[in-house]
This record gives C-alpha cells, sequence and structure tokens, in this order.
DNA sequence: TTCATTTAGTTTCATATGTAACTAAATTGG
DNA sequence: CCAATTTAGTTACATATGAAACTAAATGAA
C-alpha cells in the first residue's frame, strides 16, 4: 500500500498547475500569442483588429457598439484598433443616416481582400487545436465551454 | 423541411462566437478579470502576485527561474511582482548559498496568513465554476484542457 | 422650444506589459 | 588562473491598456 500523491487538489490544498483559472489562463494566452505574432508579422494586424474584422465579415455593416457587443470587446478598444484599420485602409466609415452620433463600419475591399486570407488560416489554427480530439470531444469541449462560460456571466459576484 | 442555419462554422466561413480562440480568450479573461478584481480589492495582490505566492506555498522556497518555470511567467514578470510582495512583506527573499546570482524566494508570516485566505477562496471560485458540470464532466474538461495545451505547447510554427 | 440627461465615440492620463539592454555572478575553455 | 561566454535577475524604454474625462448628438421632460 503506497502513500501516493493525488494528481490535482482536494479541498485543502491549492496546486496552480492544476487550478481551472490558471490553466484556462496559459491556454489561451498561448494560442493568442501564436495567433497574434502570425497576424501581426502576415498582415500588420493586432487581435483586436483582427477581430474586429473578423465581425466586419459577417455583416454588411456594424456600429461600433454594435462591434462592442460582437466581439466582448469595450468601446476603447474598439475605437483605437478601427483608428488603425481606418488608417490602413481595411475599413472604412460613413456617418450613420439615423444617428449622428454613431458610425458604420464595413470592410473596403482591401479589408475583404485581407479577411479572406485570414479565414482560412484561422480555420486551420483551430483544426490544428482540435486535431487530438474526436468528433464526440469536440462536441464535448464546446458544451464544456459554453457551461463554464455560462457559469462566468451573469453575477460573478456571489463567492 | 427548414434551411437552419448551422451553429456553428464549416470549413468555409468563420464564425467568431463560434470559434475556438475567441472562446477561449474571452472566457479566460472573465475569469482572469473577477478573481483580479477580487483579489485586488481584498488583499491588494495582482493575478501575478498571487501566482507567485500560490507557488511558492507549495514549496519551501524557490529562486525567481523556478517561479517563471512554475507560473508561465517570464522573468520580467516575476521580478516585479516579486519587487512588490517583498515590498508589502509577504515574501522573504535570502541570497542563495550555492548560487550568488540567485535568491531564495519565501513566504513570511504574514505571506503564509495572506495565503491561507486566498486558497478557500480560489478553490471556492473553482467550485462554482466548475458546479454545472457533472463529475465525469470535469475529468473530461481536465482531458481536453490538457489535449488542447499539448496541441500548442511544442511547434506552434507549422500551421 | 429649451434645459437636463443619456448615449456614441474619442481623448487623456496613469499604469501595466514586453523587449532589449544591462549588472553581477557562475561556468567554461585554454 | 584568466578571458570569453552563459545565466540570474533588474532596469530602462517604448508601447498597450483601462478608467475617467470629454465632445457631440439624441432623447426626454417641462
Amino acid at each position: 500500500m503506497q502513500d501516493v500523491k493525488a494528481p490535482s487538489e482536494n479541498d485543502e490544498t491549492l496546486v496552480l498547475s492544476a487550478f481551472l483559472p490558471y490553466r484556462l489562463s496559459v491556454l489561451s494566452n498561448t494560442v493568442s500569442r501564436a495567433i497574434a505574432d502570425r497576424y501581426q508579422r502576415e498582415f500588420g494586424l493586432s487581435i483586436w483588429q483582427w477581430r474586429i474584422m473578423a465581425v466586419l465579415g459577417e455583416s454588411e455593416s456594424l456600429t461600433a457598439s454594435e462591434v462592442c457587443a460582437r466581439t466582448a470587446m469595450d468601446k476603447v478598444a474598439v475605437s483605437r484598433a478601427v483608428a488603425g484599420l481606418e488608417a490602413d485602409g481595411h475599413v472604412r466609415r460613413a456617418r450613420d443616416a439615423e444617428d449622428g452620433r454613431a458610425a458604420r463600419l464595413s470592410l473596403s475591399r482591401s479589408g475583404r481582400k485581407v479577411y479572406s486570407q485570414i479565414v482560412p488560416l484561422a480555420l486551420a489554427y483551430e483544426a490544428q487545436l482540435r486535431s487530438g480530439l474526436t468528433a464526440r470531444e469536440m462536441d464535448q469541449l464546446d458544451r464544456l465551454l459554453a457551461k463554464l462560460a455560462s457559469a462566468t456571466s451573469p453575477d460573478d459576484a456571489l463567492w
């Protein structure tokens, strides 16, 4: 009978390497870093700029607020990233006819071109990331992430 | 027969909200933010400081390099966070007898006290995060995260 | 109307972070 | 033993980020 140390924590101790928030953070940062480096190098885009292009690629046009809502970015980050995208000619800004404060943002021709180049890369990276998983595991992953997300979202003040 | 839109992307299109790197990033940031706010408010600790305390709590003492290896932080971040912890009296620094460049870091009495207060909070938060999951799902999650991590780690230059 | 409040988005400022340069000690080759 | 190189950790600088203040337009109440 051996006195084997448990591989993950029980209620008494905390092992950082097994701690879910830590593992999520390290994983997410590694992934984001890999993507950021490549998009920066090949397209001169930050992660934030790419996120915005991604949602603009899904719609005809969006206001900055709509971009905020769809990218989980705050309005300052959106403002800055859009300024860069506009300067690079990837995004056009048009005054909104109905609301003089808002701007309608859309991909320019050049933006669409970059977008169409990045999408396959992004999907390939995602595929590589999931490549060790069976179809079943991919479904599980999607479900589990959704559950975790819902465990954080509304009211994280209770603990 | 309906023409239902698929909930996640196929090989042609990219839907940001279903894109794994995006979902990981949003989830991880939400979690980290919640933790960071609380530890800052209640203990005056940054996430990085807390991470260091967490690994120091697991050992008698560590050098800064060892802390780097165990926290996935770079040496500059460790240096800065340790400076703060030392200033607050939570961490002691002792010259390493064998290597005059290295410092042996350990939790002070005050550091141990803070540590013992945080650990239950951290575990409670993790429990809340996992609360929607069955025991089986928790195991799956651990396995899936490990697989994803291994899909990123060594050679993310190939895609 | 007209004044007060809200909303969209930008700018400012203070802080955080990453990269590169640096200091000091240890190691290695001769 | 001594110079050259590597390693541990810190400092400096440039950039990124977040919070709060701000501008301008829209809404709402009187």
